[in-house]
DNA sequence: AAGACGTGGTA
DNA sequence: TTACCAAGTCT
């Protein structure tokens, strides 16, 4: 089977069946950078509701190089991988300060870019630039592995290698067909060749699909080992002071949450009292409230809140920012914090 | 190079 | 409920 079919199937597939009124489905390269980030390991349904606050309050990469790392992480809260919203901020200083504020056209050059890998890279020069590069993300692989019956283990370099070499030698031969073809893999990954019960009925590889002839869809592309996650338990210090303001620090830049801002956060609950003492709080002032259990990709937190309120003066310094209810939108928050103080009544003194 | 890194959706 | 994973990258 000429691989030259692939591309043409794809092609004309996308264009009567593809998406095609995705809102950063546009030529500007700025534009494509920001939604590439934000689809990393994220579904477009959630990138929707994110991508015009972002292109609203950052219209250019002027603009998004010029603001605090807070305010992008504010708008980056409840996304996940908030490395990708550091990451976004210091390469929109990159493209500034290194490249005079013009994307470069190269996957090569994009590759340089903070957050922005080979397949990232290669999704913006064939968006934006039209250029003859290869993306390899989820959709892509599974599409791979069962039109070409590619059985390997998804982890292994080796393999990995194979399909992105197998992903190249599949580009169609016209530049201009690079769009049109790159957002056909992404959309038939996503819409046809699923996970689970794939609809072969409407797929317009059926008749060349290697896995659909072996039977062999359910079990290809192979799974990936399964995560061993950790239980984590940590302990939460929610403390007023005599105005209502609560105490917030911002996370070291990596780690979990890292950058956001959270209320005094310690995995020993001794820690916390040593803390608390500061504040002229004994074991006794603290209100402990049931414990909250929040799910990451390698971690099960258990978090227990203690909520206090300290008559001692209080000012913001080292110990972090006391903020008022009004203002806790305007920080980026964890999910779980956030939904906590959002409740309809938080447990807080 | 194996683990870190979020959150939400689906079966 | 648990398992799996989604337009991955970084270290």
């Amino acid at each position: 089977m000429p691989h030259t079919d692939f591309s043409a199937r794809l092609i004309a597939w996308q264009h009567r069946h593809g998406r095609h009124h995705l809102p950063w489905q546009v030529r500007e390269p700025y534009l494509v950078w920001l939604s590439e980030i934000m689809l990393q390991q994220t579904q477009v349904a959630t990138v929707l509701d994110y991508y015009p606050r972002f292109t609203t309050r950052f219209p250019t990469v002027q603009a998004l190089a010029a603001a605090p790392q807070d305010e992008v992480l504010s708008l980056w809260q409840g996304l996940g991988y908030y490395s990708r919203a550091r990451n976004l901020h210091k390469a929109a200083q990159q493209v500034v300060s290194g490249f005079g504020g013009v994307f470069p056209s190269s996957r090569r050059e994009l590759e340089t870019l903070c957050g922005v890998g080979r397949s990232t890279a290669a999704a913006i020069a064939a968006f934006a630039f039209h250029q003859r590069e290869a993306i390899l993300d989820g959709n892509v692989k599974r599409v791979l592995c069962r039109v070409f019956a590619r059985d390997g283990n998804p982890a292994d370099k080796k393999f990995e290698n194979q399909l992105w070499a197998l992903a190249e030698s599949l580009l169609p031969s016209e530049q201009e067909n690079m769009p049109a073809y790159t957002q056909g893999l992404m959309d038939l990954g996503a819409t046809v060749c699923k996970r689970s019960k794939p609809l072969c009925g409407k797929c317009p590889m059926a008749e060349i699909c290697q896995a659909k002839a072996q039977n062999r869809t359910a079990v290809l592309p192979r799974k990936k080992a399964a995560v061993e996650v950790k239980t984590l338990p940590l302990y939460w210090l929610l403390l007023r002071n005599a105005e209502g303001a609560l105490l917030l620090q911002k996370r070291p830049q990596h780690g979990i949450w890292g950058g956001l801002y959270c209320v005094p956060c310690f995995e020993k609950l001794q820690d916390l009292y040593d803390f608390a003492a500061r504040y002229g709080m004994v074991a006794d002032n603290l209100a402990e409230s049931a414990a909250l259990t929040h799910r990451l990709t390698h971690r099960l937190l258990l978090i227990t809140p203690l909520a206090a309120k300290t008559h001692r003066p209080s000012e913001n310094g080292s110990d972090g920012l006391w903020v008022m209810p009004q203002h806790w939108a305007d920080y980026g928050l964890p999910k779980p914090l956030h939904d906590y103080l959002n409740q309809p009544q938080p447990a807080l003194f």
